[in-house]
DNA sequence: ATAGCTTCTGTAGCCACTACAGGATCAAGG
DNA sequence: CCTTGATCCTGTAGTGGCTACAGAAGCTAT
């Protein structure tokens, strides 16, 4: 059993953030010893390390709850687990799309941008556009 | 003059973020009617016409509020507007980057998830991985 | 005994809104 | 004149996912 600084180590989620994981109840409350410090399992490190792992890859905290709730429960449900990536995995491309058009708008209105210039150009769009 | 639901209509900006900016003293608190409600001239909806397209390209919420000052100032300090979009179309890039990872690892992970699967591959990584 | 590290609880801050609650006021129709 | 419904007001709380304290207690090493 190890100490919450042991877990946060080992596992790569911060402490505030297991404390945090802990009061919205992603994960059970962990055993406590007689002087009331949380004292983790290494099956409690090892769901921490899950959810580290769901948020790298840009899952929502929910659907991180949601996936090592399946990844607990009898027999995995690789399909309710593939529909929740394949959303996220649309919702991912979306927001690539969605920057890509920002970088070309922001690239175009900058072209014109050179520290000579008396009137800027982006100024002038952003006010009248 | 115009109420605040019609500087809204006209600027595309929502009532309650119109509210927020006023609270958060990006725009200048408009005149107020004899009863109490808020009065816009048309240089206050050219104000949030001007944030909301700098929201769109992405911008903070501060640097659209340094644009808009910029905006305001005597002569374009075009040289400072440039600095701000050319470090903001950076973070764009990196976060397009970082998009772009996910997505690739993602994709990689749900290619072998089937919904007759026994054990989810996907699940297993996360828990080996 | 002392110093410094870790942990505890509880609360507040971040960003940029958004959504109420509970009340006042206005404009239009009967 | 009265009602209905739209709009407006203030103030507060919620969103997501942490992060940063404050102030206290306990542990470990010298």
């Amino acid at each position: 059993m190890f100490a919450i600084g042991e877990a946060s180590r080992q596992s790569g989620v911060g402490i505030e953030t297991i404390r945090y994981y802990e009061r919205e109840g992603i994960v059970p409350k962990p055993e406590r010893a007689s002087n009331n410090r949380r004292m983790y399992s290494r099956q409690d490190i090892g769901r921490l390390r899950f959810l580290k792992k769901c948020r790298e890859l840009g899952f929502p905290l929910a659907d991180a709850r949601t996936l090592l709730e399946l990844s607990e429960s009898d027999g995995d449900d690789c399909q309710s687990v593939k529909d929740l990536a394949e959303q996220h995995v649309l919702n991912v491309r979306e927001k690539i799309k969605e920057l890509e058009r920002l970088e070309a708008a922001l690239t175009e209105l900058t072209a014109n941008c050179d520290s000579g210039n008396v009137s800027c150009p982006l100024l002038s769009q952003l006010r009248t556009g």
